[in-house]
DNA sequence: TTGATTCCAGTACAGTCGTACGTGTATCTT
DNA sequence: AAGATACACGTACGACTGTACTGGAATCAA
Protein backbone atom coordinates (compact mmCIF):
# COMPACT_ATOMS: atom_id res chain seq x y z
CA UNK A 1 0.00 0.00 0.00
CA UNK A 2 1.78 2.90 -1.30
CA UNK A 3 1.93 5.75 1.17
CA UNK A 4 0.67 8.80 -0.48
CA UNK A 5 0.57 12.84 0.58
CA UNK A 6 -2.31 13.50 2.35
CA UNK A 7 -5.65 14.81 0.21
CA UNK A 8 -6.20 18.40 0.85
CA UNK A 9 -9.67 19.80 1.67
CA UNK A 10 -10.31 20.87 -1.78
CA UNK A 11 -8.78 17.78 -3.52
CA UNK A 12 -10.78 15.34 -1.24
CA UNK A 13 -13.99 17.26 -2.73
CA UNK A 14 -12.64 16.22 -6.30
CA UNK A 15 -12.05 12.60 -5.43
CA UNK A 16 -14.66 11.98 -3.75
CA UNK A 17 -16.37 12.60 -7.45
CA UNK A 18 -13.80 11.06 -9.12
CA UNK A 19 -14.79 7.54 -7.34
CA UNK A 20 -18.41 8.08 -8.18
CA UNK A 21 -17.68 8.89 -11.88
CA UNK A 22 -14.26 7.18 -12.48
CA UNK A 23 -13.03 7.12 -15.09
CA UNK A 24 -14.37 10.82 -16.45
CA UNK A 25 -12.27 13.65 -17.63
CA UNK A 26 -12.63 17.24 -16.03
CA UNK A 27 -15.68 18.56 -17.45
CA UNK A 28 -17.75 15.80 -16.48
CA UNK A 29 -16.29 15.91 -12.89
CA UNK A 30 -16.84 19.53 -12.73
CA UNK A 31 -20.19 19.10 -13.93
CA UNK A 32 -20.79 17.19 -11.34
CA UNK A 33 -20.14 19.64 -8.87
CA UNK A 34 -23.15 20.03 -6.46
CA UNK A 35 -24.25 23.67 -7.17
CA UNK A 36 -23.28 25.33 -3.65
CA UNK A 37 -19.79 24.21 -4.64
CA UNK A 38 -18.67 26.18 -7.35
CA UNK A 39 -14.81 25.94 -8.59
CA UNK A 40 -13.92 27.12 -11.74
CA UNK A 41 -13.35 24.54 -14.24
CA UNK A 42 -9.61 25.20 -14.41
CA UNK A 43 -9.63 24.80 -10.37
CA UNK A 44 -11.18 21.44 -10.91
CA UNK A 45 -8.41 20.70 -13.31
CA UNK A 46 -5.71 21.56 -10.82
CA UNK A 47 -6.93 19.28 -8.57
CA UNK A 48 -6.49 16.58 -10.73
CA UNK A 49 -3.53 16.85 -11.64
CA UNK A 50 -2.44 17.13 -8.16
CA UNK A 51 -4.84 14.28 -7.61
CA UNK A 52 -2.47 12.24 -10.15
CA UNK A 53 0.87 13.91 -8.56
CA UNK A 54 0.13 12.61 -5.37
CA UNK A 55 -0.68 9.16 -6.72
CA UNK A 56 -4.74 9.19 -6.63
CA UNK A 57 -5.53 9.01 -10.19
CA UNK A 58 -4.38 8.47 -12.91
CA UNK A 59 -4.85 9.63 -16.40
CA UNK A 60 -4.65 8.83 -20.06
CA UNK A 61 -4.79 10.96 -23.17
CA UNK A 62 -7.68 9.37 -25.41
CA UNK A 63 -7.72 11.51 -28.69
CA UNK A 64 -7.63 15.41 -27.04
CA UNK A 65 -9.55 14.54 -24.02
CA UNK A 66 -7.68 13.31 -20.81
CA UNK A 67 -9.50 10.71 -19.06
CA UNK A 68 -9.19 10.42 -15.33
CA UNK A 69 -9.31 7.46 -13.06
CA UNK A 70 -9.12 6.57 -9.48
CA UNK A 71 -6.29 5.00 -8.13
CA UNK A 72 -6.40 4.75 -4.35
CA UNK A 73 -9.57 2.62 -2.92
CA UNK A 74 -11.95 5.56 -1.54
CA UNK A 75 -12.67 2.97 1.60
CA UNK A 76 -8.63 3.60 2.51
CA UNK A 77 -8.59 7.00 1.89
CA UNK A 78 -11.81 7.87 4.21
CA UNK A 79 -9.86 5.44 6.72
CA UNK A 80 -7.19 7.39 6.78
CA UNK A 81 -8.90 10.85 6.80
CA UNK A 82 -10.57 9.77 9.55
CA UNK A 83 -8.32 8.34 11.81
CA UNK A 84 -6.19 11.58 11.33
CA UNK A 85 -9.00 13.52 12.38
CA UNK A 86 -9.86 11.34 15.68
CA UNK A 87 -6.26 11.64 16.61
CA UNK A 88 -6.01 15.58 15.89
CA UNK A 89 -9.19 16.52 17.43
CA UNK A 90 -9.65 13.71 20.00
CA UNK A 91 -6.77 12.76 20.76
CA UNK A 92 -7.62 9.28 19.10
CA UNK A 93 -10.71 8.27 20.95
CA UNK A 94 -13.42 7.26 18.12
CA UNK A 95 -16.42 7.89 21.11
CA UNK A 96 -16.95 11.39 22.01
CA UNK A 97 -17.05 11.90 17.69
CA UNK A 98 -19.89 9.62 17.79
CA UNK A 99 -21.68 11.25 20.20
CA UNK A 100 -20.92 14.23 18.38
CA UNK A 101 -22.52 12.99 14.96
CA UNK A 102 -25.49 11.39 16.77
CA UNK A 103 -26.66 14.50 18.89
CA UNK A 104 -25.40 17.16 16.99
CA UNK A 105 -26.03 16.31 13.23
CA UNK A 106 -29.52 15.23 12.89
CA UNK A 107 -29.97 11.72 12.27
CA UNK A 108 -32.99 10.99 11.21
CA UNK A 109 -35.22 8.20 12.66
CA UNK A 110 -35.13 5.34 10.24
CA UNK A 111 -31.17 6.19 10.51
CA UNK A 112 -30.82 5.85 14.20
CA UNK A 113 -33.05 2.73 13.65
CA UNK A 114 -30.73 1.44 11.15
CA UNK A 115 -27.76 2.59 13.51
CA UNK A 116 -29.13 0.16 16.59
CA UNK A 117 -29.45 -2.82 14.73
CA UNK A 118 -25.62 -2.60 13.12
CA UNK A 119 -24.69 -1.90 16.66
CA UNK A 120 -26.80 -5.15 17.93
CA UNK A 121 -25.60 -6.88 15.16
CA UNK A 122 -22.30 -6.44 16.34
CA UNK A 123 -23.16 -7.02 19.81
CA UNK A 124 -24.46 -10.12 18.81
CA UNK A 125 -21.44 -11.43 16.70
CA UNK A 126 -18.86 -10.75 19.87
CA UNK A 127 -20.88 -12.59 21.78
CA UNK A 128 -20.67 -15.66 19.37
CA UNK A 129 -17.06 -15.33 19.34
CA UNK B 1 -20.57 34.19 16.57
CA UNK B 2 -16.94 35.47 15.59
CA UNK B 3 -16.32 33.22 11.91
CA UNK B 4 -12.80 32.16 12.09
CA UNK B 5 -10.24 30.76 9.93
CA UNK B 6 -10.09 27.06 9.51
CA UNK B 7 -7.28 25.59 12.07
CA UNK B 8 -4.89 23.52 10.46
CA UNK B 9 -3.80 19.82 11.60
CA UNK B 10 -1.11 20.89 13.86
CA UNK B 11 -2.85 24.26 15.53
CA UNK B 12 -6.01 21.61 16.33
CA UNK B 13 -3.64 19.48 18.11
CA UNK B 14 -2.66 22.37 20.35
CA UNK B 15 -6.12 23.70 20.44
CA UNK B 16 -7.25 20.56 22.02
CA UNK B 17 -4.23 20.22 24.70
CA UNK B 18 -5.17 24.09 25.72
CA UNK B 19 -9.02 23.52 25.64
CA UNK B 20 -8.08 21.04 28.26
CA UNK B 21 -5.38 22.96 30.27
CA UNK B 22 -6.78 26.34 29.80
CA UNK B 23 -5.17 28.99 30.89
CA UNK B 24 -1.87 27.44 30.21
CA UNK B 25 1.80 28.55 29.44
CA UNK B 26 3.67 27.31 26.26
CA UNK B 27 5.31 25.02 28.67
CA UNK B 28 2.87 23.38 29.87
CA UNK B 29 0.59 22.44 26.15
CA UNK B 30 4.42 21.55 25.49
CA UNK B 31 4.95 19.40 28.22
CA UNK B 32 1.62 17.75 28.08
CA UNK B 33 1.88 16.30 24.26
CA UNK B 34 1.45 12.88 24.03
CA UNK B 35 4.64 11.18 23.35
CA UNK B 36 4.31 9.93 19.72
CA UNK B 37 3.49 14.14 19.45
CA UNK B 38 7.23 15.45 19.36
CA UNK B 39 7.13 18.74 18.50
CA UNK B 40 9.56 21.70 19.32
CA UNK B 41 8.60 23.86 21.93
CA UNK B 42 8.84 27.13 19.48
CA UNK B 43 6.66 25.42 17.28
CA UNK B 44 3.98 25.48 20.26
CA UNK B 45 5.02 28.83 20.45
CA UNK B 46 4.14 29.39 17.00
CA UNK B 47 0.47 27.41 17.08
CA UNK B 48 -0.52 29.63 20.11
CA UNK B 49 0.63 32.51 18.31
CA UNK B 50 -1.23 31.60 15.42
CA UNK B 51 -4.32 30.42 17.01
CA UNK B 52 -4.54 33.90 19.25
CA UNK B 53 -3.96 35.45 15.27
CA UNK B 54 -6.80 33.41 14.59
CA UNK B 55 -8.97 34.49 17.28
CA UNK B 56 -9.16 31.08 18.74
CA UNK B 57 -7.45 32.43 21.86
CA UNK B 58 -6.30 35.42 23.64
CA UNK B 59 -3.05 35.90 25.96
CA UNK B 60 -1.78 37.90 28.68
CA UNK B 61 1.65 38.63 29.78
CA UNK B 62 1.75 38.01 33.58
CA UNK B 63 5.27 39.00 34.77
CA UNK B 64 7.69 37.65 32.00
CA UNK B 65 5.33 34.34 31.38
CA UNK B 66 2.84 34.69 28.52
CA UNK B 67 -0.26 32.67 29.90
CA UNK B 68 -2.91 31.56 27.07
CA UNK B 69 -6.40 30.99 27.41
CA UNK B 70 -9.26 29.22 24.99
CA UNK B 71 -11.74 31.94 23.39
CA UNK B 72 -13.56 29.53 21.12
CA UNK B 73 -15.82 26.65 22.78
CA UNK B 74 -14.46 23.13 22.15
CA UNK B 75 -17.62 22.20 21.11
CA UNK B 76 -18.29 24.68 18.09
CA UNK B 77 -14.99 23.92 16.57
CA UNK B 78 -15.85 20.60 16.73
CA UNK B 79 -18.69 20.78 15.28
CA UNK B 80 -17.51 23.01 12.63
CA UNK B 81 -14.71 20.75 11.59
CA UNK B 82 -16.84 17.67 11.69
CA UNK B 83 -19.04 18.95 9.93
CA UNK B 84 -16.63 20.36 7.24
CA UNK B 85 -15.14 16.94 6.97
CA UNK B 86 -18.57 15.36 6.57
CA UNK B 87 -19.47 17.55 3.48
CA UNK B 88 -16.41 17.14 1.64
CA UNK B 89 -15.27 13.25 2.34
CA UNK B 90 -18.85 12.38 2.25
CA UNK B 91 -20.82 14.89 0.34
CA UNK B 92 -23.06 15.80 3.52
CA UNK B 93 -24.77 12.97 5.00
CA UNK B 94 -23.54 11.70 8.67
CA UNK B 95 -24.77 7.78 7.73
CA UNK B 96 -21.57 6.94 5.64
CA UNK B 97 -19.03 8.18 8.85
CA UNK B 98 -21.44 6.14 11.95
CA UNK B 99 -21.04 3.17 9.73
CA UNK B 100 -17.37 3.58 9.40
CA UNK B 101 -16.55 4.18 12.55
CA UNK B 102 -18.80 1.64 13.70
CA UNK B 103 -17.39 -0.88 11.51
CA UNK B 104 -14.18 0.29 10.78
CA UNK B 105 -12.28 1.58 14.02
CA UNK B 106 -12.56 -0.71 17.06
CA UNK B 107 -15.01 0.06 19.29
CA UNK B 108 -15.04 -2.04 22.65
CA UNK B 109 -17.97 -4.14 24.25
CA UNK B 110 -18.79 -1.02 26.32
CA UNK B 111 -18.58 1.52 24.40
CA UNK B 112 -21.32 -0.49 22.19
CA UNK B 113 -23.43 -0.67 24.86
CA UNK B 114 -22.80 2.83 25.75
CA UNK B 115 -23.78 3.90 21.84
CA UNK B 116 -26.94 1.16 21.81
CA UNK B 117 -28.52 2.93 25.03
CA UNK B 118 -27.42 6.51 23.47
CA UNK B 119 -29.42 5.94 20.40
CA UNK B 120 -32.25 3.77 22.48
CA UNK B 121 -32.84 7.42 24.85
CA UNK B 122 -33.01 9.29 21.36
CA UNK B 123 -35.53 7.55 20.06
CA UNK B 124 -37.75 7.10 23.14
CA UNK B 125 -37.22 11.36 23.07
CA UNK B 126 -38.18 11.44 19.97
CA UNK B 127 -41.28 9.28 20.11
CA UNK B 128 -42.41 11.09 22.81
CA UNK B 129 -42.65 14.78 21.05
C1' DT C 1 -12.34 32.03 -43.80
C1' DT C 2 -12.50 34.96 -40.00
C1' DG C 3 -14.00 36.10 -35.72
C1' DA C 4 -16.14 33.88 -31.68
C1' DT C 5 -16.16 29.97 -28.72
C1' DT C 6 -14.57 25.89 -26.29
C1' DC C 7 -11.45 23.36 -24.00
C1' DC C 8 -6.85 21.46 -22.47
C1' DA C 9 -2.13 22.12 -20.68
C1' DG C 10 0.87 24.97 -18.43
C1' DT C 11 1.94 28.63 -15.49
C1' DA C 12 1.11 31.89 -11.67
C1' DC C 13 0.78 33.77 -7.30
C1' DA C 14 -0.40 35.12 -2.79
C1' DG C 15 -1.65 32.89 1.51
C1' DT C 16 -1.17 29.11 4.81
C1' DC C 17 1.43 25.35 7.16
C1' DG C 18 4.90 22.77 9.36
C1' DT C 19 8.76 23.38 11.57
C1' DA C 20 12.14 25.70 13.65
C1' DC C 21 16.32 28.96 14.45
C1' DG C 22 18.48 33.18 16.46
C1' DT C 23 18.66 36.95 19.60
C1' DG C 24 18.03 39.31 23.70
C1' DT C 25 17.02 39.23 28.32
C1' DA C 26 16.09 37.24 32.74
C1' DT C 27 17.17 33.60 36.13
C1' DC C 28 19.98 29.94 38.21
C1' DT C 29 24.36 27.80 39.53
C1' DT C 30 29.03 27.90 41.17
C1' DA D 1 30.29 37.89 38.64
C1' DA D 2 30.51 34.83 34.87
C1' DG D 3 28.89 31.10 32.44
C1' DA D 4 24.85 28.10 31.85
C1' DT D 5 19.75 27.87 31.28
C1' DA D 6 15.25 29.16 30.13
C1' DC D 7 12.11 31.55 27.75
C1' DA D 8 9.55 35.20 24.73
C1' DC D 9 9.53 37.10 20.45
C1' DG D 10 10.49 37.92 15.84
C1' DT D 11 11.91 35.94 11.76
C1' DA D 12 12.56 32.35 8.21
C1' DC D 13 11.58 29.39 4.54
C1' DG D 14 10.33 25.76 1.52
C1' DA D 15 6.11 23.05 0.62
C1' DC D 16 1.45 22.94 0.00
C1' DT D 17 -3.25 25.23 -1.09
C1' DG D 18 -6.83 27.64 -3.18
C1' DT D 19 -7.86 29.69 -7.03
C1' DA D 20 -7.39 31.02 -11.43
C1' DC D 21 -5.54 33.30 -15.82
C1' DT D 22 -3.18 32.56 -20.51
C1' DG D 23 -1.85 30.60 -24.80
C1' DG D 24 -2.71 27.64 -28.32
C1' DA D 25 -5.43 24.16 -30.81
C1' DA D 26 -9.81 22.73 -32.34
C1' DT D 27 -14.72 23.79 -33.39
C1' DC D 28 -18.65 26.58 -34.53
C1' DA D 29 -21.23 30.43 -36.55
C1' DA D 30 -21.95 33.42 -40.53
Amino acid sequence: MAKRPALSKGEMVVARLLWDHSPATVRQIHTALPSPQDMDFSTVQTYLRRLETKGYASSVLQGKTRIYSAKAKAAAVVKATVDELVSRLFGGSTMPLMRHLIEERSVSADELSELRQLIERLEKERNSE
